[in-house]
RNA sequence: GGCGACAUAGCCAAGUGGUAAGGCACGAGUCUGCAAAACUCUGAUCCCCGGUUCAAAUCCGGGUGUCGCCUCCA
């Protein structure tokens, strides 16, 4: 069955067809580690890993590399101004690498609470400074980049065509109307590689032009070029890199080798909060950690994020946060309720497993599209026969939604003394039908923060 | 000003030519001493107008509306 991925270098869907034909090699813009990963961000890490899970899936062996950018990201792309790990250094009072190595670890527990897979290569910015050196040289030894007193930037008219992934206009943009020129550019679309480093900044290293440090693009071009060859198979990030850094990157890429690095390259679309634009200034920065403060398990945001296909903007409520709450429950109850299920399956049923099976294939592979494959998951969830085969069936699935199918909701949770105490008591009430001592014992517990559900066999105690 | 996306039931959303997937909420029911949970059932002709077609939510034209990008951004 063939996977289909939309190119936003050709504006199309296509058949995916890997370089070697069985390692598909990956490239995917990380986190820049100067301040917490949004909600927002973790939409396009999750899109990244449904991407693995569906490439594996299909049966291809994966070469994913993504980058940790803990230096090069400049407040304005305008080639002035401060890095934005400097600037939080100064915030926060701490040194540039402390504050790198602790946004790291909270990006990296993000994933985890998202039960998102480690890509195989995480390669950090700092410790390839050298590589990007070499970048930069070879650009200037083929013509495509030149020195002013501040930096060294790209020439984006020797390139046959730029940008190629937007339609502007580069010719009759007006250069400057919102930021300041740099009188010394040649042209106004040029980007920095390389920046010479004004005194008292922090991050800098030795080169050719004196103490300096890397432009933001450089980073990727060359450690994608390291982990993965001049050219691999896909490259990812979200919709905003277009215009900006993966176009420059290309535009690298092009100048060293002539080459476009990626065959197909992905964007994540972004997410809304109420209808419009996550932003600081509106008070809407949702972190994973807020979240699992409002008592949710993380995977909530996940399965949540499967509601909407990863290249429609997917608006964020709490309503649809409780909505996924709901989901992810009776999914996980379903599994285990086939997990103990007896009924016998017969021929017809299993053929339409198979059938809803393949229902799930095609949607993911049709670009893929979560919110159709997770019609065929309810399907094989709602299933009428309960047998362990259908339980086997959402595992399967689960390798590629990654929702944790099998934890169990109703694991025994270690009640104190004093709570186990009144559930006895309880029990022995409703023993006897004393309803009214039954329902007063229930309060009782509510009032201490537990809530009772009565089921045949069992009374289920659960801390609120 | 330039570029682009979107508009489907109360909400989140699939579907891109043959008479509308799925989830949540609501309602009804089964079960239960009750409650909760669980389970079952129930809802839309697809922003408006015009056109193409045997046939359009789906293609074309024109409106209206919402949002995003063009400065850093997943």
């Amino acid at each position: 069955m063939d996977l289909a991925l939309y190119n936003t270098l050709t504006k199309t869907k296509e058949v995916f067809k890997p370089i070697n034909e069985n390692e598909v090699k990956i490239y995917s813009c990380g986190p820049t580690v100067y301040k917490n990963a949004t909600i927002g961000n973790m939409r396009t890490n999750i899109f990244q890993d449904i991407l693995r899970r569906v490439l594996k899936y299909n049966g291809y062996c994966l070469r994913h590399a993504m980058n940790i950018t803990d230096v090069g990201h400049l407040v304005s792309d305008g080639d002035e101004g401060e890095d934005k790990m400097l600037k939080s250094a100064k915030e926060e009072k701490k040194t540039p690498m402390e504050i790198a190595n602790y946004y790291t670890q909270l990006f990296f527990n993000d994933l985890k609470d998202l039960n998102i897979e480690t890509p195989e290569i995480i390669c950090k910015a700092t410790e390839h400074i050298e590589e990007m050196l070499e970048y930069v040289k070879e650009l200037i030894e083929n013509g495509y980049a030149y020195e002013t007193s501040t930096a060294i930037y790209f020439d984006v008219s020797k390139l046959d065509k730029y940008p190629i992934l937007t339609n502007v206009d580069v010719q009759n943009q007006k250069a400057g109307a919102r930021v300041e020129v740099d009188k010394e550019k040649k042209n106004p679309y040029d980007f920095a590689l390389w920046i010479k480093a004004p005194k008292n900044h922090l991050m800098k290293w030795d080169s050719p032009w004196g103490e300096s440090y890397p432009g933001w693009h450089i980073e990727c071009s060359s450690m994608g070029q390291k982990y993965l060859g001049e050219q691999f198979d896909i490259h990812t990030g979200g919709i905003d890199l277009i215009p900006t850094h993966h176009e420059n990157e290309i535009a690298q890429s092009k100048g060293k080798c002539g080459k476009i690095p990626a065959r197909y390259w992905l964007h994540g679309e972004y997410l809304l909060i109420d209808g419009g634009k996550m932003s600081k200034s509106l008070g809407n920065v949702y972190l994973v950690k807020d979240i699992k403060e409002k008592g949710y398990d993380p995977i909530v945001y996940k399965l949540f994020s499967y509601s909407c296909h990863y290249r429609n903007k997917l608006n964020f409520t709490w309503e649809g946060i409780e909505a996924a709450g709901k989901s992810l429950e009776r999914l996980r109850n379903c599994y285990q309720t086939n997990l103990k299920g007896a009924d016998d399956l017969t021929f017809e049923d299993k053929k339409t497993l198979e059938a809803i099976e393949e229902r799930f294939h095609q949607a993911i592979n049709d670009d893929l599209n979560m919110p159709l494959a997770m019609s065929a998951v309810w399907e094989v969830a709602r299933f009428e026969k309960k047998n362990i085969e259908v339980a086997k069936l959402l595992t399967k699935f689960d390798t590629v939604l990654g929702i944790k199918i099998d934890e169990n909701n109703n694991k025994k949770q270690e009640l104190p003394e004093d709570i186990l105490k009144i559930v006895e008591e309880r029990k022995i009430a409703r023993g006897n039908k004393d309803f009214q001592k039954s329902d007063e014992l229930r309060d009782e517990l509510l009032k201490k923060g537990y809530t009772v559900k009565d089921t045949k066999n069992e009374m289920i105690i659960e801390k609120i």
